[in-house]
DNA sequence: GTCTATAAACAGATAGAC
DNA sequence: GTCTATCTGTTTATAGAC
């Protein structure tokens, strides 16, 4: 909270007047980074096709809103593998719905979840195990954007910079599409 | 550390005794896994083969070692992602190589590495940005094992049971190996 | 090696003036 | 809303007996 305080130019006892708690601003902030994500889905909505494309734009989606802001994928990270439950919201929310993150996370999961699976139905994908997927690409997405320096090493450029997010969002999807796609070229 | 010094039965202060400092103990923790990591592959040096079942027999030994510990991917998550450097090495270690966990992981991942440029060179991958295909990988490798309760809502089974850990290993080897393999099988 | 007691620093949070 | 001063519990770590 100190640390949180200077950086924002505020006395410690100032921030402490904003946010009740250390976990209600935790929360606020995780919950912000969350209500962007699905923002993002909804803007993304009215790109209809096929579902290997809708799939593509849900990928585009969660790694444009990663990439606008730097911590954002070390929080999310943080707040999925963590073993307390997600932090509830201790005071009001202005002008914005009311929601537990557990369901606004479940929403934005649902998406790529309902594509997966018509696509299955559909023959598009292989019937590979849903849970699993969804965990493939959870990891893919979300660690890249929260690996700091590893990941500036391992790619040679900035993570956040323009060429990186634009390269990682074709690799990812090309990744994922291949992956799932129900095409026999074995070797 | 007192949550520790409880959990194995003896008093904080003796806890102090083993370990100078609570870094010392994370170094020492974290070197342990990273250890089994590199040991996993070793064994695994014995399958020679062409290039896409090495590296499914890479896939199949992080994922084996990762399975067989339940804190291991968490704590290696935390410490890929974490804006610190890796804890230095701060007392002897016993019987064991003495190595910077910086360079126990690269020798990790370079062997995923060299197999990758291998295959692209060879033709049998698409020529995927290295950096990148090595990021994904580690996501959707160490997440998983990481994810606890989310984990094991979004798969319906525990994530350290033998049929979900099986089910991983099929899953990921197999959307990676099709993730990378170069065939034109375009929709 | 283990313990009890204690130090020293810190973090979350509050009181109350301005 | 912002601040200084303070409280209170926690945490890392040490001292020293057994």
């Amino acid at each position: 909270m100190r640390q949180i305080a200077t950086a924002v130019g505020l006395s410690k006892s100032s921030l402490f007047h904003h946010f009740p708690t250390k976990l209600a601003l935790y929360g606020e902030v995780l919950d912000r980074v969350l209500e962007r994500l699905e923002r993002g889905l909804c803007d993304d909505a009215q790109h209809p096709g096929k579902t290997a494309e809708q799939l593509g734009h849900w990928i585009d989606s969660m790694i444009g809103t990663l990439a606008e802001d730097v911590p954002a994928a070390r929080l999310m990270l943080r707040a999925l593998v963590d073993e307390e439950p997600f932090p509830p919201f201790e005071f009001e929310a202005e002008g914005r719905e009311l929601m537990s993150f557990e369901l606004r996370l479940e929403r934005v999961i649902d998406r790529f979840r309902s594509l997966l699976e018509q696509g299955i139905a559909d023959g598009v994908f292989r019937p590979v195990s849903i849970g699993d997927t969804i965990q493939t690409t959870i990891g893919a997405i979300v660690f890249h954007f929260a690996s700091g320096d590893l990941g500036e090493a391992l790619i040679g450029d900035p993570i956040f910079s323009g060429t990186a997010v634009e390269r990682r969002r074709r690799e990812v999807s090309e990744f994922i599409r291949r992956g799932l796609l129900a095409c026999n070229c074995d070797t």
